[in-house]
DNA sequence: ACCTGAACACCGTTCAAGT
DNA sequence: ACCTGAACACCGTTCAAGT
């Protein structure tokens, strides 16, 4: 029969589609594969399996929003920025966070936030500074994706009809990531 | 044919067994079934869809490991002590803690770690408190859910061959939940 | 290099019917 | 009250074979 012809990207690309218009739990193999014109099989040639395109679709919709970088800022300005970012650039599409959150835990990919705030917590200044921009960086992504995934699933909620509580935006979050920002400035301080 | 019959009870308490035994993945419906020498479409005399299952399962397995009352207790050493419990708790079952968070977030079971952190919240002393007790709940419980199920994940990881890190047991969790109280002592300083 | 076609071993859920 | 049997509409993955 016909076979249309894909690269990895394009084929990446079309499951960020999918991804956005039908959410996550309709992102399968099969459903790519209808949308491409294509078997489900044929995608096993880009991907080894699904965990690993799910890798590639959470490292683009990381891509897709840019970290605004800002060297001279102090560390917890940065450490912000960095949150901050991660909460738009997996908002910005259906199931983001859950997404991104889900293939970082299983380790295969989404590593950029982590690497972002492991840099940034490494510029605090302490004395006996030990693991705390490791363990930092993973209270504040347990924070962010956690606090992200409940606010898409709001959303989610409400778009679908039940009005019942509107997502107060980005105030919780402020108001979370400030708790852990104090947290942290306490046992960096000199 | 035979047709043996259950309780919610019992339904609910092996398929605790089959969660620890074969994993979240493994607890389908069918699989359930199996278990209990009965059809998957048995269950749903007893509950109205896998997810409901799925919601008393958690609470079982909250309520199978005891929070110790400690009502005399200064509030963040309360807030502390149901941290621990909370992850106590969903690490004594495979699984436990990321089927705990996802009731959670689906909002339709394992409520008891946010109220009593709540109440525990309620307890500091804090003029204007707002939403606190809540956010702070919240925050809380992203770090905890999200640290146990990492923590679960490696021990998986472990005990299936990959040795090549243990991990580091309830030491990073007491820093993360440190710096977390830290955040919150300081905005409830009267 | 990229795709087809067919198969394997599964899912959650519904519903008429049985006891 | 509790269960069967059959069906509906799906899954991820493998693999020989095609072009």
């Amino acid at each position: 029969m016909a076979a249309v012809r894909y690269h990895r990207e394009t084929v990446v690309a079309r499951a960020v589609e999918v991804l956005d218009r039908f959410g996550l739990a309709d992102l399968s193999m099969r459903r790519l594969g209808t949308e491409l014109g294509v078997q489900p099989s044929a995608l096993y040639h880009h991907f080894p399996s699904k965990q690993a395109l799910l890798a590639a679709v959470a490292d683009e919709i990381l891509a897709r929003t840019h970290l605004p970088a800002d060297p001279g800022a102090p560390w917890d300005e940065q450490v912000a920025g960095i949150c901050a970012w991660v909460r738009d650039a997996t908002l910005a599409y259906r199931d983001g966070a859950e997404l991104v959150a889900t293939v970082w835990s299983f380790g295969l990919g989404a590593s950029t936030p982590y690497e972002a705030l492991v840099a940034a917590l490494h510029l605090a200044p302490s004395a006996e500074r030990g693991d705390l921009p490791e363990i930092g960086a993973r209270t504040l992504l347990h924070f962010v994706f956690g606090h992200a995934t409940d606010e898409q699933a709001q959303l989610q909620a409400a778009s679908a009809g039940a009005i019942d509580d509107l997502p107060r935006g980005g105030a919780d979050f402020a108001v979370g990531l400030g708790i852990i920002l104090d947290g942290l400035r306490a046992r960096v301080r000199a």
